[in-house]
RNA sequence: GGACAGGUGGCCGAGUGGUUUAAGGCGCACGCCUGGAAAGCGUGUGGGGGUGAAAGCCUCUCGCGGGUUCGAAUCCCGCCCUGUCCGCCA
């Protein structure tokens, strides 16, 4: 290819002198030459793209590959790492969905009215409730853990979403905006990871983490009839995310910090925990290595998954092609890109509702959320 | 949504079919100069792929994709983005 490309290239040149040098008959000679070569260069470019093509749709379709330390095997294979605080235990614990609509603070079968099952809506001190967690997440990872906060868009188009690793596999579990190209995203880790998609970063930069408020939307194909009840799994919820940019030598230890901070919610809420370490088979597509935060909810005597921490290693960033330079002269190479919730919001509102609920059926509000809410008890 | 104007290297900016390695400037880096600095002078300064032990060399890349042509930053078509104005709207 390139050897017809230079080929021409010279031709070109010899037409160009000969004209030049008044000489017809050669330039016509040499137009021809460069027609025949041209006619080569087509053939061979169209089945260079073709197969371009063809590789690239199929090295898309393979996931991250897990890390040494990442146990084999499927969802049994889990680990529980570590957990903190006592699961509270008893007789006569409602759930969550109980205790909700008996305080008004939820509304099921209104939010299925204008959107279907699974779109919830809050009333009151329920949703109160919900944006006073945001509030209480972002504050605490702005001003303690170091974390620039961004207000992202919530839909983003096709080629956000290859570069994070929805698509192509995973296309139908997304909901798109008819006409436009557009996706409401699953989670605020596409627009944040994709901001600096195309882009060579400074190193001194690194590492750096974005924390944002989005609403998350999910269409959950596949999973109809599990869980269903109340706020368990619903097709849209309110998370605040976490992202950290970092080189590949520190990712290891920063999977561990971002860890660490999303767990900062769960203790500050005072709501017990525990952190399993996927196993390979239970890992999501993008990842390398997942630490899932499991919170504990009395109510439906369940661990409810939280968080979801995880390193994609440079998976994520040979997709959106973010690199950086470690020195002024070197090569740029790949980033490492992290992510994980901290929190999302249902699940730990049916946690707090089923952990602080009260033998009368009101709720006592964890100390960390009195100043947010402006009430220490839903009643 | 409509009209118009644009999109060129880290930045500004020239370039409207070929002597092609994209002028010039700014910034930056290094060197010379200096007691030290500034100024001045000189050299270098994106990314991808290939080749090589390395220096280097080859090649692609002027928003993206197609087309015309022996040859495209330059001409044609489509799309994306930015600006200005109009319309609409929180």
């Amino acid at each position: 290819m390139e050897e017809l490309l230079a080929a021409r290239t010279a031709v070109s040149g010899t037409v160009a002198a000969a004209k030049q040098s008044g000489n017809d008959a050669k330039a016509q000679a040499r137009m021809a030459e460069g027609r025949e070569i041209g006619d080569r260069i087509k053939v061979a470019e169209a089945r260079r793209a073709e197969t371009e093509g063809e590789l690239t749709s199929l090295l898309l379709q393979f996931p991250n590959v897990p890390l040494p330390d990442v146990p084999t095997g499927g969802e049994s294979a889990n680990v529980v790492v570590r957990s903190w605080g006592t699961p509270r235990l008893g007789e006569g614990l409602r759930p969550h969905w109980d205790l909700g609509e008996t305080l008004g603070i939820l509304d099921l079968a209104r939010g299925a009215k204008v959107a279907g099952a699974g779109f919830v809506t809050l009333r009151g001190e329920g949703s109160r409730l919900a944006r006073a967690l945001v509030q209480l997440m972002l504050d605490l990872h702005t001003r303690e853990h170091g974390y620039e906060e961004v207000a992202i868009p919530f839909a983003v188009n096709r080629a956000a979403m290859i570069g994070t690793g929805q698509f192509p596999k995973f296309e139908d579990e997304q909901y798109a905006i008819r006409d436009a190209d557009l996706f409401l995203i699953p989670t605020a880790e596409v627009p944040i990871t994709n901001l600096y998609r195309d882009e060579i970063l400074d190193a001194a930069w690194l590492p750096h983490g974005f924390a944002a408020y989005s609403p998350c939307f999910r269409r959950e194909a596949g999973a109809a009839g599990k869980d269903t009840r109340g706020l368990l799994r619903v097709h849209q919820f309110d998370k605040v995310e976490l992202v950290r940019y970092c080189t590949p030598e520190e990712s290891a230890h920063e999977l561990e910090r971002l860890t660490a901070h999303a767990e900062a919610v769960l203790t500050r809420l005072g709501l017990p925990y525990r952190v399993v370490l996927l196993a390979a088979g239970d890992t999501g597509f993008a990842s390398a290595k997942t630490y899932d935060l499991e919170v504990w909810a009395p109510g439906v005597g369940r661990w409810l998954e939280v968080s979801s921490c995880s390193t994609c290693t440079d998976f994520q960033a040979r997709r959106a092609n973010i690199r950086y330079r470690s020195a002024p002269g070197k090569p740029p190479r790949f980033i490492h890109t992290l992510n994980g919730s901290g929190v999302a919001i249902p699940r730990v509102l049916a946690a707090i509702l089923e952990h602080y609920q009260e033998p009368d059926g009101t709720v006592r509000v964890p100390d960390a959320l009195r100043p947010y809410l402006g009430a220490d008890r839903l009643e």
